[in-house]
DNA sequence: ACACCTTCGTTCGAATTTGAACAACAGGAG
DNA sequence: CTCCTGTTGTTCAAATTCGAACGAAGGTGT
């Protein structure tokens, strides 16, 4: 078993890698977030819902599957999707082999919107992000980060 | 000036370690929110609060102070002092050489509580972020970070 | 066919977050 | 001192988020 006096504290270096990941994860965002609203009426999350549509075959997805790859609740899902859904960047559509089942789908005003607000978007993550760390970061950030995903991913849903 | 035709849009290895970031701190938060309210009814922003008090000096910060450590909101900071306040965790106290001052002020109350939360989040942390990354990885992430987090201090204030 | 357990998406209420507007004050230039 | 500009913390309305509860189906074993 684990220890059951002492946890271990983190240390100093391991203190600054989790201050330097939370601070700079809610710097960004909120840098992020301003943008997109200004330059393109969306929210984060929103840009999100179109970037994974878009990137779907068919620019639909179902919305569990959705959700999942937003790191979202359900129901903080099907909010957003009304709220594009009343833009008109997004669709539903009933699934056919489930009644139960749910497609949103881009609309081609959806698809528009999107590609005027992307660019704005990557060149400001390029800026915040990408552009300041080299390649070397970049890889070593890749890959730990998909394993801490990877495994956050497993015993979420056992 | 730069290319007013196409953006630089982000290769296969700059997505991996940008979706990699959104992802992981998504996961985590939300990890870390359950576990925290659960395991001693706090949000992770109270915690954060608490801790960020208790590493000051006096145990005490000013609002807007504690806010930048944060990376929240004024308003937002108002907003969840005053529910620690009715907890009994934190206290108000207005600052001798400024009269608008408050200082947001650690009660023994809030030391305890903090004493008591402490171990179960930072095991958590280890287990699903530190201990899953090598020391190199750690050093890279911090440092990278770091300096992310630098910037976006920079310019968000000019 | 039947009961049983899981999954799907929505609805609901409560909690939280944000930006803008605000009033009160600080600090300095003139 | 007096005006002007920037700060400080709060309030407010609006938007968002979450978890729990729900109704409706799917899927399975018997």
């Amino acid at each position: 078993m684990s220890s059951l006096n002492e946890p271990r504290w983190l240390d100093q270096d391991e203190m600054a890698a989790w201050r330097g990941f939370v601070v700079a994860s809610n710097l960004l965002n909120r840098r992020l977030e301003r943008q997109l609203k200004e330059d393109s009426g969306l929210s984060h999350q929103q840009y999100e819902i179109l970037v994974h549509l878009s990137a779907a075959p068919a620019g639909s997805l179902r919305m569990t599957e959705l959700a999942d790859k937003l790191v979202t609740s359900k129901s903080g899902l099907t909010y957003q999707v009304t709220q594009l859904e009343r833009m008109g960047l997004v669709g539903r559509r009933s699934c056919p082999s489930d009644v139960r089942g749910v497609f949103a789908e881009l609309t081609d005003q959806g698809r528009e919107t999107l590609r005027q607000a992307a660019p704005g978007h990557v060149a400001l993550v390029r800026e915040l992000l990408i552009d300041v760390l080299t390649r070397e970061q970049l890889a070593v950030l890749a890959e730990g980060l998909g394993e801490v995903s990877a495994r956050l991913r497993l015993d979420d849903t056992p």
